[in-house]
DNA sequence: GAATGCATGGTTTTT
DNA sequence: CCATGCATTC
């Protein structure tokens, strides 16, 4: 074996394996070879991930460009790159390799243009088109071949698509197993998705981790290089990741065959996204030679948490058996509650947030609000907004799949890659400089584009200076003009990149091509929408300092990988979190709610609907509660609503089985309907139920679980309407309305500056100016 | 070719 | 309920 690998020299590398337990410090120390690591939620498991990074550098004096470590988002790798720095000092890290498989995918493509233009055909400045682009690309492509985008649904071809670039079958390769006439509709749909792509020069998420492994086939000595280069690899997340993934890995991992991944076959989540939970399972076939390590003690939540997730998970049949366990304190009950609809569920949510921030000094940074889908979270985020309770919502819309942001990244990136044909139709459909410029003069701008060979931005150019080439596409009249002023646009803008920073340039597009004029300052939502441009404005900036040509390649490649998970921390700080089980993952918080644990809902019905055709979706669903279960450290709360709006419906809505699971005895609940003991099916409906307005949440309010940090709960002052009050944010102002919510009360303040506001009695800093 | 109004159908999760 | 897409109108 190589000297790098030499075990540690000097003696003193103690304060690398402090804190650690006896399971911990061996997956740090244990440096040779393929390691396996399968830690449970809460095992500490990212410090063991740290610290042995850190051990490699510091102990055994591996260079930290020959480490890479891949994780699951960007966030983890920036935290993991921040606490690797505190433990070896400042720089002492430099140069390690850290990132998602997408990102080092990228930068592996971006590092080598010369064999990527020669062996792939795609041109060094090529855009990665996200989610939004592939669907507009599947769409077109569906057109393209004669077929209605009606009658086949471009998400689902799109999904067979990413299945198919999963296991690295080409569109030809895809044909030859094609064995239904639906395989055939999609065989033929991919083949023109590919050429599309290719031709707008472009690459999808699928093709950063599909298009390294080609060119490793077609250059081995790049292979060679990459293996030699690269010691150490260690991969987080190993239970979500895919067939590609794993080949990369395996093809990079070789030759020093120190592969180290960690994972947790229960939190494996992304089965629909192709990630191949046998990754995990078959490791030590794979490597026969591997050990395997298991961090099962949980440091995170209370003991009755841990049982309570240790019981739900249990009736999983796909799994490793395996038992977590904790020293912690048992903590209090786990809260079920069930309430009339999703209104009542979300402002149920916000006062039990209201009152154990007031009564028990907890901060609104403490308390996560987790959903199975993302429509869940406007009820939520609505109650949160009728609240003085800060609050973050993580996914949903994100900044960058606003509209107006893509429209303004669409000049951005055309300006980067001329040949980039969904974001030129973006511009054109959604700018003012697009104006008269329909399907027809694309269509004739492209044949000549084709025919000389040129990406599709320069038949434009080539209208407008018809010097520049040797003749121009077939256009006459005002659709002539129009496409002129849009290439003449679009020239100076291009030499206008050469020498702006990103935000003068910003300043020009949304000038000149009309953008900033098409808001109507009069409309409110209008200027809501241009304050977000402005926003993007600052994002650019912070790009000004790289030099011209350096910083809009940069900055794109930055947004295209970006998700939201990544600036959470970033953003808007503090306040409560509303995430996603599945964003959720990774992440913890002292309270957690889950809402909408519901048949339907959690499990998803799609998961129900083929239960017994296929019981994976159904475990996978578990594995999701799981997760969140998994992500509370002291208070848990479950709650579920007896009727739900539905495509502006209400439907009657039946408690979650995975429910039934959890022991009576551990739990504070009140409700009849709630699956009772493991065994029954708990999802039949069993209480009669009337109109859905029959039933209602208790309106007693019931013993809380005790404090947390148990300060004593103050007395909620008592107001009354027409008292003067002082807010220390609003000023003066007088109650017009006082209302009675359970153990509190919400009251209506008209201020003198700010206008009417609506405020919650125990959590407001008023004061009472007159008696 | 663009603005307005109606019908349709769609929600699982995300790098 | 909502967003999107299409048809109708000018």
């Amino acid at each position: 074996m190589t000297q790098q690998m030499a075990t540690p020299l000097t003696a003193d590398h103690t304060h690398l394996l402090h804190g650690l337990n006896a399971d911990q410090q061996t997956a740090v120390t244990t440096i040779e070879g393929p390691v396996l690591v399968v830690a449970g939620p809460g095992s500490g498991k990212t410090r063991v991930l740290t610290h042995r990074i850190a051990y490699l550098i510091e102990a055994c004096q591996v260079p930290p460009e020959r480490i890479l470590a891949v994780t699951f988002t960007n966030k983890a790798a920036r935290e993991m790159r921040e606490r690797i720095g505190r433990l070896l000092g400042d720089g002492a890290a430099e140069g390690l390799v850290m990132g998602t498989f997408h990102s080092f995918g990228a930068r592996l493509l971006r590092q080598n243009p010369g064999l990527v233009a020669d062996r792939l055909g795609i041109l060094p400045n090529f855009v990665i088109y996200d989610d939004a682009d592939q669907l507009a690309m599947a769409k077109q492509a569906i057109i393209n071949v004669g077929l209605d985008p009606k009658q086949v649904a471009p998400r689902r071809m799109l999904s067979r698509i990413s299945a198919a670039k999963a296991l690295l079958l080409e569109p030809a390769e895809f044909e030859a197993s094609v064995e239904t006439y639906d395989d055939e509709v999609v065989a033929r749909v991919y083949r023109e998705y590919q050429r599309l792509l290719r031709r707008s020069n472009a690459v999808d998420f699928d093709d950063l981790l599909g298009l390294p492994i080609r060119l490793f086939d077609e250059a081995p000595s790049l292979l060679e290089r990459y293996q030699e280069r690269f010691l150490h690899i260690l991969v987080d997340e190993y239970q979500d990741t895919n067939r590609v993934q794993y080949v990369l890995v395996a093809a990079l991992a070789a030759k020093h065959r120190n592969l180290f991944v960690v994972g947790d076959p229960d939190q494996s989540i992304y089965g629909w996204r192709q990630a191949d939970i046998r990754n995990i399972l078959d490791f030590e076939r794979e490597f026969p030679d591997a050990k395997r390590i298991h961090l099962e003690l949980n440091y995170r939540s209370t003991r009755r948490i841990v049982e309570a997730a240790d019981l739900v998970i249990r009736e999983n049949t796909q799994r490793i058996d395996r038992r977590l366990r904790t020293e912690n304190e048992d903590g209090e009950p786990i809260v079920i509650q069930e309430l009339s609809d999703q209104n009542h569920e979300a402002t149920w949510i916000r006062d039990r947030i209201a009152r154990l921030i007031q009564q028990h000094g907890l901060s609104p940074d403490d308390f996560a609000v987790m959903y199975r889908t993302t429509a869940q979270s406007r009820v939520i985020e609505q109650a949160f907004r009728n609240s003085s309770i800060p609050y973050r919502v993580v996914g949903g819309v994100r900044f960058y799949d606003r509209k107006e942001i893509k429209d303004v990244l669409a000049v951005l990136r055309l300006l980067h890659n001329p040949a980039d044909e969904v974001s030129l139709s973006r511009v054109i459909e959604n700018m003012p400089i697009g104006r008269g410029l329909g399907p027809k003069a694309i269509e004739a701008i492209r044949s000549w584009a084709v025919l000389n060979g040129r990406p599709l931005l320069d038949g434009f150019i080539a209208l407008a200076d018809p010097s520049a080439f040797a003749d121009a596409p077939d256009l006459s009249g005002s659709t002539k003009a129009a496409a002129a002023k849009l290439g003449s646009l679009f020239a100076t803008l291009r030499s206008d990149a050469e020498r702006l920073t990103l935000s003068e340039l910003f300043d020009r597009i949304v000038d000149r091509t009309g953008y900033e004029a098409s808001f109507d300052r009069e409309d409110e939502e209008a200027m809501e929408r241009w304050a977000n441009v402005l926003e993007l404005r600052n994002d650019l900036a912070e790009y000004d300092v790289l030099p011209p040509g350096e910083a809009l390649p940069t900055y794109l490649e930055q947004v295209s990988l970006i998700t939201d998970i990544d600036s959470l921390d970033k953003a808007n700080q503090g306040g409560v979190t509303l995430i996603t089980l599945h964003s959720a993952k990774g992440l913890e918080f002292p309270v957690v709610f889950i809402a909408g644990v519901e048949e339907g809902l959690l499990p998803i019905s799609r998961a129900i609907e083929m239960e017994f055709s296929d019981p994976m979706p159904l475990e996978e669903e578990r594995r999701l509660f799981y997760v969140g279960i998994t992500r509370a450290q002291k208070l848990l709360f479950i709650t579920c609503a007896t009727t739900r709006l539905v495509y502006g419906q209400y439907q009657t809505s039946v408690p979650s089985r995975f429910l039934a699971s959890l022991p009576r005895a551990e739990t504070n609940t009140r409700s009849a309907r709630l699956p009772r003991a493991r065994g029954s099916t708990g999802l039949i409906e069993r209480t009669r139920r009337g109109s859905g307005t029959s039933w209602q949440s208790p309106a007693i309010p019931r013993e809380e679980p005790a404090p947390v940090a148990a300060p004593k709960p103050p007395t909620p002052p008592s107001y009354r309407v027409g008292q003067r009050v002082f807010h220390p944010k609003f000023g003066e102002g007088v109650i017009l309305e006082v209302s009675d919510r359970r153990d509190d009360q919400e009251v209506a303040v008209m201020f003198k500056r700010h206008g009417q506001k609506r405020l919650i009695a125990s959590l407001a800093p008023l004061e009472v100016l007159d008696d």
